[in-house]
RNA sequence: GGAGACGUCGCAUAGUUCGGCCUAGUGCACCACCCUGCUAAGGUGGAGAGCCCGUAAGGGCUCCGAGGGUUCAAAUCCCUCCGUCUCCGCCA
């Protein structure tokens, strides 16, 4: 949810946000409306409460005999304080749901546009060239016996996998290095629940316009999280947080559930687009000041992982119409993919402000006292499509896979995985 | 899944019997000041969250797990949900 003292502060700053997004710019408008609206309903159902209030104690404090009449009389205030308050509710309601569908508004420098849009930070590592043709991650993920797709539609359909022997181990040791250095950068592990209830779903933005991209368990009432940063954001939810000793930073590792249901026909083969995988996210709750800061500290560990990994990149600054309605920048690292000819998305990082955290409800006490909202960022540290990268990037002729020498020691040491016999 | 008990302002508790004197008491911890020669104790005051009006001082409203209901009036009575605990059942 967007400041709601920005609405009578600055709405200028939010029209030129939406209009950079492509979003509504009138909702704005509906918004300062429906503020003052609700803040007149509020002062109409106070001042009769007040007055509700001081007459219960006059009829408790009345002898018996008076009672019957004071109550007689009062039976009409009760009335109007309940109309009142009704329209308080309906005034709250419509509010909420106006203000609830401004997005967060951008930072400086966020391009406008859409995905085509984005500005272009920097390209690092040469792009890989081979004196042979260049194997696809699935021919190679099969010749080596790491991936098995049709088995995986066998069991479960389309879009599902299985990761076997070199390829299980290969998530493992890629989500194990990723874990390492989150917590060598002062991350705290989080293994989170997967299944989350609809109103920890909303509060982090998920059930907005992608809300058909989320796994629903109707019997249940709970909801299949797409990334860790669900339970993640709502794990400090409706608390108030002490951050006076530095950020509060986790690693959320889990399986990630996506219905991809706008991508039909995309990204059909192998593993780079599936409804299931693993992800490890790093999520920080910091001070709104300090959040320009982190973001690029998430960057730079995502960076670092590419490095090592011996990928070539390229990281972009996504245009206002391609950022979720939570973020306000969002960097994505693309590695280059060889037989696509291009960069994809390995990583995205998020700074959130305050928007995700003051849905959430989750705040710090500022020198006065006074609570506020803080500020939340993600970011990914490593997930099974990485996979792909690594295979295509490090193949070799005959099929086999140079392992990145960072990568080895989660791979027993291994340093090149050869083919399987058929 | 069945039966039962419970959920109070950081923590611990009182209040719920029988609705109004609860503007929710007390202890601990916390903050400020005072007193005191000293690992302390004592005294005084302050201190929860959110919202509304107001430049401010200040005033008002809401919150006793959450949401509804009954009532002139709900921590207290009723319903639903969530959570914790105990016993039973079931169990990849």
């Amino acid at each position: 949810m967007i400041d709601p003292q920005l609405l009578r502060d600055n709405p200028d700053a939010l029209r030129t946000s939406q209009s950079a997004r492509g979003d509504s710019v009138g909702l704005v408008d509906e918004a300062v409306e429906a503020d003052s609206a609700r803040r007149t309903a509020i002062n109409a159902f106070e001042a009769l409460r007040a007055s509700q209030n001081l007459f219960g104690k006059t009829v408790a404090a009345a002898p018996k005999d008076e009672k019957k009449a004071l109550v007689a009389q009062a039976q009409g205030l009760a009335a109007e304080v309940k109309a009142a308050q009704a329209a308080v509710a309906l005034a709250e309601a419509q509010f909420a749901r106006i203000v609830g569908s401004i997005a967060n508004p951008i930072l400086d420098g966020v391009p406008s546009g859409g995905e085509d849009d984005f500005v272009l930070i920097k390209t690092v590592g040469e792009i890989p060239s081979f004196d042979f043709t260049p194997r696809d991650h699935l021919e190679l993920g099969e010749l080596i016996g790491a991936i098995d797709m049709g088995r995986g539609a066998k069991v479960s359909g389309t879009r599902f996998s299985f990761l076997r022997g070199i390829g299980a181990r290969l998530e493992l040791a890629i989500m194990n290095m990723g874990l390492d250095r989150a917590i060598a950068g002062g991350f705290i592990p989080l293994i989170t629940p997967t299944l989350v209830r609809p109103e920890i779903m909303r509060g982090t933005g998920f059930l907005g316009e992608h809300s058909d991209e989320v796994y629903y368990l109707p019997a249940d009432d709970l909801y299949l999280t797409g990334t860790s940063e669900v339970a993640l954001a709502g794990y400090h939810a409706d608390e108030i947080l002490d951050l006076a000793d530095g950020p509060l930073r986790y690693a959320g590792w889990s399986t990630c559930y996506r219905r991809e249901a706008g991508s039909g026909g995309r990204d059909t083969r192998g593993i780079i687009r599936v409804h299931q995988f693993n992800k490890l996210e790093m999520f920080s709750y910091v001070l709104p000041e300090d959040a320009e800061a982190e973001h690029a500290r998430l960057l730079s560990f995502q960076e670092d992982m590419l490095v090592s990994l011996g990928l070539s990149y390229r990281v972009i600054d996504t245009a206002a119409g391609d950022l979720g309605s939570s973020a306000a920048r969002k960097y994505d690292v693309e590695a280059w993919v060889p037989t696509q000819g291009t960069y994809r998305e390995l990583t995205s990082t998020s700074n959130c402000t305050t928007y995700q955290a003051r849905r959430l409800d989750i705040r710090y006490r500022q020198e006065s006292g006074r609570t506020t909202p803080v500020a939340t960022l993600n970011g990914t540290l490593a997930t099974t499509r990485w996979i792909v990268a690594i295979l295509e990037t490090h193949q070799r002729e005959d099929g086999s896979i140079l392992v990145p020498e960072a990568l080895r020691p989660y791979l027993g040491g291994l340093e090149i995985i050869e083919p399987v016999s058929a």
